[in-house]
Formats: C-alpha cells, sequence, structure tokens
DNA sequence: CTATGTGCAAAGGGTTTGCAGACAG
DNA sequence: CTGTCTGCAAACCCTTTGCACATAG
C-alpha cells in the first residue's frame, strides 16, 4: 500500500490541522482549495493511512469517525455542550496498561480515554 | 418516561448476561424466548433505558452500539483478536477527572476507558 | 376514550464498494 | 500497455422515524 498524492494532502492538511476532522470536513476544505474529490476516495485514502499508521482514528461518542493526527497516544476531550473534540495534553498513563495486564490478564496494546464535560467560560476565552 | 413491559424486559436481560449486547443480539434472544418484538421497538427501549440512566451505551470502535448493564463506571477490554467486550474490574480513576479539570479547565463529567490488546490463553482457560 | 407502545417498512446518516474512465509508470 | 487511483452512484450497515394498529388505564 502506497501513499497516494490525494492520500499525502490529506495527510498533510490533518498534520496542519488544529483539531479533529471528519471525513466530510476535510472533503470541504479540498474543495474550498479547489481540489476536485469525491467523498469517496477521501474515505479511502483516509483508511489506507489508519492501516498504515500514520494517523489516527476515533469514534464519535454519537457520530461517525474523527480522524487525527496520529501524534502518539494522547486523550480526548469530548465537550458535550458543542459537541467539539479537544486534544488533552495530559501524559499517557502507561501504567494503567500494566495494571490491566496484572488485572486482567493478557497483553494490552493501547487504552484510549475520552473525557465528557464541559469547559469554562474562562477558558475559552483564554483561546 | 415510563418503563414497558417490553423495556423491562430488556433491562432484565442486560442485568442477567454476563456481557455486551448489541440490540440485534438482544431481538435474537428474545425471538429464542418467543417474545414477539421487532428491532425498532428494542432499539426505542434501549434508548428510554439509556436515557434514564438505567443502562450503559458505548461505542464499539468498529460497529455500532453496545449496550451494557449500569454497574456504574467501569473501563473496557476491547480483545482486538476476538473483537470481544469485556468488562475490567478496574476502580474508576476519578483523579484524572480532576487532572484534566485542571490542566483543561472546565468541568469533567466522566471519562471513558477502552483499553485494546489480546487475552493471555491462561487466561482463557482460567474462564 | 385517550394516551402511549408496538411492528413494519421506509428513511436516514455515515461509510464502503462496483464499475468505467483517468492517470502514472 | 498494465495496473492503480478516482469519481460517481449505488449499496451497505446500523439506527431512527412515520404510520396505522394494538394495548393499557
Amino acid at each position: 500500500m502506497k501513499i497516494t498524492k490525494h492520500g499525502q494532502r490529506i495527510y498533510d492538511l490533518l498534520q496542519e490541522s488544529q483539531g479533529h476532522m471528519t471525513a466530510e470536513e476535510i472533503l470541504l476544505i479540498l474543495n474550498q482549495q479547489n481540489v476536485s474529490i469525491g467523498l469517496a476516495t477521501v474515505y479511502r485514502n483516509l483508511n489506507s493511512l489508519f492501516s498504515l499508521g500514520m494517523i489516527n482514528r476515533v469514534r464519535h461518542p454519537e457520530m461517525g469517525f474523527i480522524y487525527d493526527r496520529n501524534k502518539h497516544d494522547h486523550y480526548h476531550f469530548y465537550n458535550t455542550e458543542t459537541k467539539e473534540f479537544h486534544d488533552l495534553d495530559i501524559a499517557y498513563q502507561e501504567e494503567l496498561d500494566r495494571l490491566v495486564e496484572k488485572v486482567f490478564g493478557g497483553k494490552v496494546k493501547t487504552h484510549s480515554i475520552i473525557f465528557e464535560g464541559i469547559i469554562d467560560e474562562d477558558h475559552k476565552l483564554k483561546k
């Protein structure tokens, strides 16, 4: 599996973006950039990139997939008011994996945490 | 919103079940018990129970919703080999919520963790 | 009788797939 | 020329909704 021209463009988009994008959002941006591309191709490329481990994919608690530049393991905050995702700058809690292995057995590859709540007005203003 | 006869039955099913069920699985079991019910009704009742906070709902990383008896906050282990969900008997890590609030601001209502990995043969045998 | 719950089938949202044409090597 | 990538539309899966009928109080 190789990265195509469109794949590279989508990858770059995700790297530059601050946040997390759905396939639709990526399509929209590409269209704004006068790139002629279809939604199916966006999905196909996102899936390739994901299979290659070059990007991340998270499930929105209510909708479909959210794609995410792959800056390793990090956690997400889901604002239940605005339904927006945010990255959290919190260290990966490696010890949780070890704990689960001890208690439950098996080999833990990774874990994902999604925090849910709302953001302070204060915090919003600071952004 | 009140619980209907079917709702009660579905709730009971989830309480008795060891694992986690999809709407389809619940439908299947009910049909085996000669309960005449449609998938739409299963969903409607699951949604009511969920709104009432009587059961939990988790997104399968790859599929739709998984419904879960609501024994409060607990974490899940997703076996990537068998694609099965398991409950984890690990204490809710309250301090993570506080940490996020401190670092990120806002009010954290809850968080969910899904561990991914595989289970030891040893552990499987023990079951 | 009135309000709510139900089954069925149709619609809906998000994602994938089949196919013929476009493109790259 | 051969194989891969693409766009489009159709198909797909899971979930929700509309509607007429059934049921409960």
